[in-house]
DNA sequence: TGTCCACAGGAAATACGGGGGT
DNA sequence: ACCCCCGTATTTCCTGTGGACA
């Protein structure tokens, strides 16, 4: 009896500090297709994105009178709304072409992961219905064949998103070739290519015959300001959060340090959703000391996560590193490959060799685990000074799971 | 000034693993 | 089942190098 009263009370206490109602609302990936496009309407209504929208608009406007758009190429720095953006618009644009009897597709070739050529045509053949999955062994030219089989009887409009050009690894070339001079000529569909990218320069080195058939328009997206920024995070608040439990200030900072630091409207909507989990595990608000907080342990988690999809190699290096630059100063390749050969005997993996040791090295260093500046000590050769900058927090908790992934997973 | 250390890092060769064709 | 092809991971082999030292 007492102890049912304990337990109401536990969880009437539990459900009053309740922050996060909806926790799908905090991340993109756990909504379908239907809920994104709606919450991409509300906040579309919000002005956010606005003179994009319009630029988009007057683009495809010509489809109306019958005529054909050039190709679109989209700039901007990730988490700027470039797919979310463009995707809500080509919606918006095949329900209208639908009402006006206009024939229009599309297709969306996400490479947020980076792909080889091949793949991209085998995801683009298998949007189009035109071919099984392959992971290997088929020609590209076979592909190109099935897909070009499909599109001869198509006649309306037929616009690929190519979002994320610059990650086609492996001849890039080849795909466009293909997208802008091949693809065209078979049946009477009307291509429309929209390319998006965040370099500038990705055109740079592609085939200049290419490139001149590319005519492209260009369109920049400018990173979220901090005004854009709060429309979208009270957005946000409203669907998933209880917005009783968030201190006022709360949005507006987190809007204010993300707009400072990269204008990345996924990071923000992170820090915020962050914040609030960790303000429902302590049972207190969202203060603007958690989101401080908050911003600390997004800096611990990138690294953790980045070192526990990576190879073994990579995680045996960087455990090495760690374990011995705690012991001495200075670190210099040769003890770091010593160091890095015992503890790959230790686990049993099998050890690499100096050459790809040091590739391992050039990598981490590029990721920013540590760093590594090239020094000479005159007739004593020439090195690679390693050093960590991590905090020790970060280095220790990077090591434990490195063992873990280790010890559970013995090779060899 | 030449030597020589202890590697860096490029190029080519080789190993590997997965998949299709037959 | 066997062979071939392809893309990737490593190895092998190699040339290059800043500067302390004699």
């Amino acid at each position: 009896m007492q102890a049912n009263v304990k337990i109401e009370e536990q969880i009437q206490t539990l459900l009053k500090n309740t922050i996060i109602l909806d926790r799908r609302y905090l991340d993109d990936e756990q909504l379908d297709r239907n809920e994104q496009f709606k919450v991409l309407e509300e906040i579309f209504a919000l002005d956010v994105r606005d003179t994009e929208i319009r630029d988009l608009s007057s683009h495809f406007a010509p489809m109306f009178r019958g005529d054909h758009p050039v190709h679109l190429s989209l700039y901007g720095k990730t988490g700027t709304g470039k797919t979310v953006t463009m995707l809500y618009f080509l919606n918006m644009l095949h329900s209208l072409c639908g009402k006006k009897k206009i024939d229009m597709m599309y297709i969306h070739l996400d490479l947020s992961t980076p792909k080889p050529c091949f793949r991209v045509l085998n995801d683009l053949a298998c949007y189009l219905d035109a071919s099984k999955r392959y992971k290997k062994g088929i020609s590209l030219d076979e592909l190109m064949g099935k897909i070009e089989e499909k599109m001869k009887n198509y006649q309306g409009y037929f616009i690929i998103f190519v979002d994320e050009v610059d990650h086609v690894r492996r001849d890039l070339d080849s795909f466009l070739k293909f997208l802008v001079k091949r693809l065209p000529q078979t049946g009477s569909s009307k291509l429309v290519l929209v390319f998006s990218s965040n370099k500038l320069n990705w055109q740079e080195n592609i085939d200049p015959r290419i490139k001149s058939f590319l005519k492209v328009n260009e369109l920049f997206f400018k990173p979220y300001n901090a005004h854009d920024l709060q429309k979208i995070l009270s957005l946000r608040i409203k669907k998933a959060l209880n917005a009783k439990m968030i201190e006022i200030g709360v949005l507006e900072k987190i809007a204010a340090v993300s707009s400072r630091t990269h204008g990345d409207a996924r990071k923000a909507v992170e820090l915020l959703s962050k914040s609030a989990i960790i303000a429902e595990r302590e049972g207190i608000k969202v203060t603007m000391e958690l989101v401080d907080r908050a911003l600390d342990d997004i800096e611990k988690d990138k690294y953790v996560a980045m070192i526990k999809s990576s190879p073994k190699q990579l995680q045996a290096t960087l455990y090495a590193i760690i374990a011995l630059s705690s012991k001495s100063k200075t670190l210099y390749t040769g003890d770091a490959y010593v160091g890095y050969k015992t503890f790959c005997d230790r686990i049993h993996l099998r050890p690499l060799t100096q050459r790809a040791f040091s590739d391992m090295v050039s990598e981490l260093d590029m990721y920013g685990f540590i760093q590594a500046r090239l020094h000479s000590h005159g007739r004593y050769g020439r090195t690679k000074e390693i050093s960590i900058n991590l905090p020790h927090e970060v280095s220790d908790k990077l090591k434990q799971v490195i063992l873990m992934e280790c010890d559970l997973n013995p090779v060899y």
